[in-house]
Order: C-alpha cells, then structure tokens, then sequence
DNA sequence: AACTCGTGGTC
DNA sequence: TGACCAAGAGT
C-alpha cells in the first residue's frame, strides 16, 4: 500500500470541509440526542429524504425523555415511509434503555453504545465522534469508497471483514482532535465529490493522495458483490367496507417484515379466479356478495417485490380478530401503513 | 457468512 | 426501464 501523509491529508481534508461542509439541520449544535437520531434515519437512506423527517420527528419528539415517554404507535407514526421501520422500534427501546440507566445521557464509550439495540459497527462511531469528538472510526459505504479509492484496495467491500479492515485504516488515518470533522468530512466527500459513478476527481481536495486517480482505476472502485434479484410475491388484498363504510385492517405481527404497521389483509395467491379471495373473506367474516377488481400494486422491497391485486368488497363484517380493526377513512390516518398499501389508501381517496 | 429488512432517486 | 444505489443492523 502507498505511503500516506497523513498530516497533509489530513489538512486537505479538513480545510475543504470547512469551507464546503453542507448546512444539514443535525449539524446546528451537538446535541448526543439528535446526532443519534439523525444517524439511525440515515442508515441506507439518502440526506434529502430525511431532512423533512428529521425535522417532523424532531418537533413530536424534541428530547430523549419525550422519545422515550412516546408510545410505540407514534414512533412508527413519525417513521411511516421512511421504511426499515425497525429502525425507529429499536430506537425507541434504546432510548428508553437511556433514559433508565444511563441517567438520560447517551453514553460516551465504545463498550456503552454499541450495546444499545439498533447501534451497530457505524453507528456507535459515528455518534462517539460527532457527538463527543472521540477518534473512533464511523466506516459506512462512502467511507470505503473513499478509502478503496485513495488506496487502490480490491478487495469486496459488501463483506464484514473488509469493513473492520477500513475500521483499522481509519484509526491510523483519524486526525485524533478533529475526529468529528475527519468523519463527516469522509462521508460527505463520498457523497458529493468521490460519489460511485463519475467521481468529481478534479474537485477533489485530495485528489494528490489518491492511488486510483493516478492509476486511473477510481471508476472500477470500490469492488462490490451483486445484489441477487428481489423474489416476485404475487398477493391479493382485499379492501372490505361494512355498510356504514368502515373499512376492516389488520396489524402485522410484531417480527419481520413491516412489523407492527397497519395493511388492508391479503393472502398469497398464484391464480388468476377469485375463488380463494373469497374463501379468505369468508375466514374474514367478510360476508360480501360482489367483489370488484380496483387495481394492480407493483411494490419492490430489498430481496422481494410484491405484485398485488387489489379487490374491493362491502357487505356485513362481524367479529373482527383482535389484530383487526373497522375504521372510518379519517380514523385510517392515525394508523401507520407501510408504502405499499399507501398506494391503496390512495386509491380510496382518489375515487371519492 | 448470507440473508432479511423499505423506499425513492438516478442513469 | 430496470438495475443500481444510499451516513447498516440483526440474526
């Protein structure tokens, strides 16, 4: 590996943030609480779509001590869209964890932190520099294509073993009194100059102390393994009015996927007739006499897309599970729907 | 180690 | 338009 100067790097790093660094809401002061609210919304999801729900979620939940007194409905409620809604469950039961043994006060250590449900590897590094300045390493994916770049490293940078390989690299690059400013500086240089796809090279302020641009090979790194495609999932959702048009939903199981968030009930179902919708109405003590096709919902997830059919039926409901509810269109917006039925809610409204 | 877990933007 | 991608963590 090429020689770093390290002290040179480091200022050219440092002085282009400086004069660079994006005005973003949880960088206008350093509050513990909101660097670990805002790093737990960025994971995997980009800063423009978190901005307006950092900025809600914020205003319901201006402190730890509220986060952790809210209940859980209205956490997911805060989060609705943002998806990986674990997220915000795990948040929330960190926070309460917080609040009852550490006094209310984000602990400050490595041991501490990364014990807390939801802070993993980054986020424990990233809440330690930003918040409390420690020279600990915060390696996300702009980290290491940063790092892959300047140092020409081939190797995959999906595997857990390269990212503690980055962790090390960055504990002897980390300027150790700035290590808030080193690490943003890192990841918002990965994202605005040394991005995936055609790096800004020649904006670069250490576009010197880079192997791949002076080999030419920055648009090869870093080196990623493929995603496999997402399964197709073929679903039929049934949209059941009762005659004073209360619509009937169901809350998903509390593990897995979109745990805990509303939907209008569905089955799998491979074929075209709507024999089997009716039986699960049936099951549903949905005693419908017409079922109407409304439409088509393509939703993609990470590993599965579901492509769901979407009937509409009105007829006598009774005895609704205790998972289940009958709302009017109004009270439907108090509840958390994940995206996918969004699409259904909006269906609704539409033909109205 | 490989899979699960969401969504919106980009090219 | 479909594949790729994003300030990852839990199992």
């Amino acid at each position: 590996m090429k020689i770093l100067d390290k002290q040179r790097f480091q200022n050219d790093l440092l002085n282009w943030y400086d004069q660079e660094k994006r005005d973003l809401p949880w960088r206008k002061e350093r509050d513990p609480y909101r660097i670990w609210v805002s790093e737990i919304m960025l994971q995997q999801t980009k800063v423009d779509t978190v901005i307006p729900y950092f900025y809600n979620f914020m205003d319901k939940f201006p402190t730890l001590e509220k986060l952790a007194e809210a209940e859980e409905e209205e956490v997911l409620k805060a989060w609705e869209g943002l998806g990986y809604y674990s997220r915000a469950r795990n948040l929330h039961t960190a926070v309460k964890e917080v609040k009852e043994f550490y006094n209310g006060q984000v602990p400050d250590t490595e041991d501490e932190i990364k014990k807390l449900r939801g802070v993993g590897p980054y986020t424990a590094g990233a809440i330690l520099s930003i918040a409390y300045n420690v020279p600990a390493p915060a390696v996300d994916g702009n980290v290491m294509r940063v790092l892959s770049r300047i140092f020409t490293i081939y190797d995959d940078i999906s595997k857990v073993s390269v990212r503690k390989k980055f962790e090390e690299i960055v504990r002897e690059t980390i300027a150790a009194d700035r290590a808030s400013d080193f690490n943003q500086a890192m990841m918002e240089l990965g994202a605005t100059v040394c991005t995936p796809r055609s790096p800004a090279c020649l904006l670069c302020p250490v576009q010197q102390h880079c192997e791949a641009r002076e080999e030419g090979v920055q648009e090869i790194l870093p080196v990623k393994a493929k995603k496999k495609a997402p399964r197709p999932v073929s679903l039929k959702a049934l949209v059941a009015q009762d005659y004073s048009g209360r619509y009937l939903v169901e809350k998903r199981p509390d593990t897995g996927l979109l745990a805990k968030l509303w939907q209008f009930p569905y089955i799998e179902s491979l074929t075209e007739s709507d024999e089997d919708l009716k039986s699960f109405a049936e099951e549903l003590s949905v005693n419908a006499e017409k079922f109407s096709y409304q439409q088509h919902v393509r939703h993609v997830f990470s590993h599965l897309v579901w492509e769901m059919d979407v009937y509409q039926a009105r007829g006598k409901i009774t005895n609704p599970a205790p998972n289940q509810k009958l709302l009017t269109k109004e009270e439907l917006k108090e509840l958390t729907f994940p995206v996918s039925h969004q699409k259904i809610l909006y269906k609704l409204e539409e033909e109205l």
